[in-house]
DNA sequence: AAGCAGAGTCGAAGCGCTTGAACTACCGGT
DNA sequence: ACCGGTAGTTCAAGCGCTTCGACTCTGCTT
């Protein structure tokens, strides 16, 4: 193994040299820090990380705690894990994964021994159980979501509740009256998973306010629970137009079981998704959709951990503004037998696919 | 923090005894045991990672590197993920990610480095540039693929040359005449990832042998490149009853535009998914599938990475036998105007869904 | 001419752990 | 009574790195 020693010998200087040179604490002559490097590059020195973290008490590595049911939105906590990495890469850190089945005894064990400086963790709940060790540990945590009491804690998350109300005014705008959200599994809700409930909040509030009726469900990830929510939903509300797809792992599923009922889309029924970009824009109606934007989330979280850090930044709970991107599964609803609705409004016709590329309903607050 | 010292001293020995009773590598009498062992939980004691790899020339660390291509089977990748984590975890180690942007300099980095004890790489291609790098890092490797030239290298995989053959096979005995193969998208062919290859290579053969006319193709994951190449298929070869779909990412786009275009499944056309089980269950028609046994893999190579690592075993490539479970998907094909068929064979009536739990055709050869 | 600041370099003291060698009891065999 | 062996424990030497304090030059200021 190549020591510091070897490259200090090589290079004729001493190891605490080779040491600045590479940490860049104190001034080195531009002569030195030449032969210095040379040397490194010539004998492939790698600084040992264990030596490294003992003696300077930072490990340059970064947990990222993921949730791994089958339950979750896979490609999402995939895009999640994708851009942290990426984004850690860039601060010169690596990242161990811990998975949440570890619990708090796995976030101490992993913190106390030193083999981390800094913590994110999905999949946060209202009651997050984890938040009191997170906030014992001493050391940078960023929450990807947002528990009930984020106090001391730094989080960042979509702003779900605008996303929830967004996505039902963008229905109200084109005339519906009656619209059903299929939201995450049963599971997702009854552990209390901190964006299901701020979506339906934001969902159920605009509703109200608009005066429209909003038919919650929730939907498992299998083809038959999808079968039957749609079943009741359809059922019991015969007259509902709109659906908002909350729930990643069913879209697919929810398409293909309403076009299997007959229902097209958007003339029968106009569809909004809550999902990443490319996922909507790749079904075989481009959907309508609030953005999930993973790659942003992953980033912002590595960035706001490295700047705990550097000790630059105090706690903070930052909130991404939603953006609503119409594509060609929602249009203008128009009453069948002229009943109870209040105007046609902006019926233009058939909406086109795509008809903008993007619509910005606020700034994302950076 | 607590530091082996600590621990030490409250529970009235010497640092080494301490480390002894931790690592078991010294015969330490009961009563001395159960005093550390208490003072270790009093204390909350947690070793120092970076110290011990100094010392003790072991990170209890295993790499896990992916691809993070959109191209690429999210669900599958993220499959492999977890049950390495549960794996190496249950090995007493954790997981730093890697991912495969960072090539092999990344590789040599994490290893030379000595963050890492062993490394399991995903995503290999037949002409893969990781392994003289891989070869060269004097720790245990294993391939989640196999490279063309395996030389002492461990690899572990689906063998997808029987896997191929498996699905022709299938639809060969249930009369089918020509079949086409929806395959990886043409990026994944571009860069000869292995299985491609060989699934490809699998399905050739045995059509030929069989005497069925292959039609492969390869889909790009989009909408757009699904219909595309569907209706190049179907027009081209508008005799064809079976479609192979090895490619997760499209799967429901495919069934999605197969309904579009009016065919019936399996009625007019047969399918056979290679995907993971619950994915192949969970469309709206259950779909025949060969299974990608991504957790038998990922604890596979966490096993033979562990087992490299205490030297007892050699490299050496091993596949897992595929098991194909026929669902409702697939049914026997009879000729629509009795032309150039041979028989109709085993004819007996619309095949039931999930007809049995599981056909095995071999053994899985542990 | 003396003094001083700053740039550039080095020496040495750890960081917390593992491990080979050495030590201490205590045992049974002779 | 002595020796050898063994189980249980301790000592001390590192593992490879960072960092504080000290040292040596220059080049200025006064």
């Amino acid at each position: 193994m190549v020591t510091i020693a070897d490259v200090a010998s090589d290079a004729g200087v001493s190891a605490s040299t080779v040491s600045y040179v590479l940490s860049g604490k104190r001034s080195i002559s531009p002569a030195t820090r030449r032969r210095v490097e040379n040397s490194i590059r010539k004998l492939g020195y790698h600084p040992h990380a264990g030596a490294r973290a003992l003696a300077g008490s930072r490990a340059n590595v970064l947990t990222l705690v993921v949730p791994l049911r089958a339950d979750q939105n896979v490609p999402v906590v995939m895009q999640f894990v994708a851009s942290v990495v990426t984004a850690a890469r860039s601060h010169d850190h690596d990242v161990l994964l811990l998975t949440k089945d570890e619990g708090p005894e796995g976030l101490r064990r992993v913190a106390a021994s030193s083999m981390t400086d800094a913590l994110i963790v999905m999949d946060i709940e209202a009651a997050e159980p984890r938040v009191p060790v997170l906030r014992s540990l001493r050391r940078p945590v960023v929450l990807i979501g947002v528990p009930d009491d984020p106090h001391e804690l730094t989080c960042v998350d979509l702003d779900f509740v605008a996303a929830g109300s967004m996505c039902v005014a963008h229905l109200a705008d084109l005339g519906h009256r009656r619209v059903a959200l299929v939201g995450p599994s049963p599971a997702v809700y009854a552990r209390g998973t901190s964006y299901a409930g701020r979506f339906l909040r934001g969902f159920t509030a605009t509703a109200e306010h608009r005066g429209l009726t909003a038919v919650p469900a929730s939907c498992a990830p299998s083809y038959d629970a999808v079968r039957a929510c749609l079943e009741q939903v359809l059922r019991d509300q015969p007259d509902t137009t709109a659906l908002v797809v909350h729930n990643e792992a069913v879209l697919p599923a929810v398409l293909s079981e309403l076009q299997q009922r007959g229902l097209r889309v958007p003339r029968d029924i106009s569809v909004v998704a809550v999902c990443p970009d490319d996922m909507a824009a790749n079904q075989a109606i481009p959907l309508t959709s609030v953005a999930i934007p993973a790659g942003e989330l992953g980033r912002t979280a590595v960035e706001m951990a490295m700047r705990q850090l550097n000790g630059e930044t105090h706690p903070e709970v930052r909130l991404l503004s939603p953006r609503l991107t119409p594509r060609a599964s929602t249009a203008p609803h128009t009453t069948p037998h002229g009943m109870e609705n209040r105007e046609p409004a902006g019926r233009t016709g058939r909406v086109t696919r795509e008809p903008s590329p993007r619509h910005d309903e606020k700034g994302e607050g950076r």
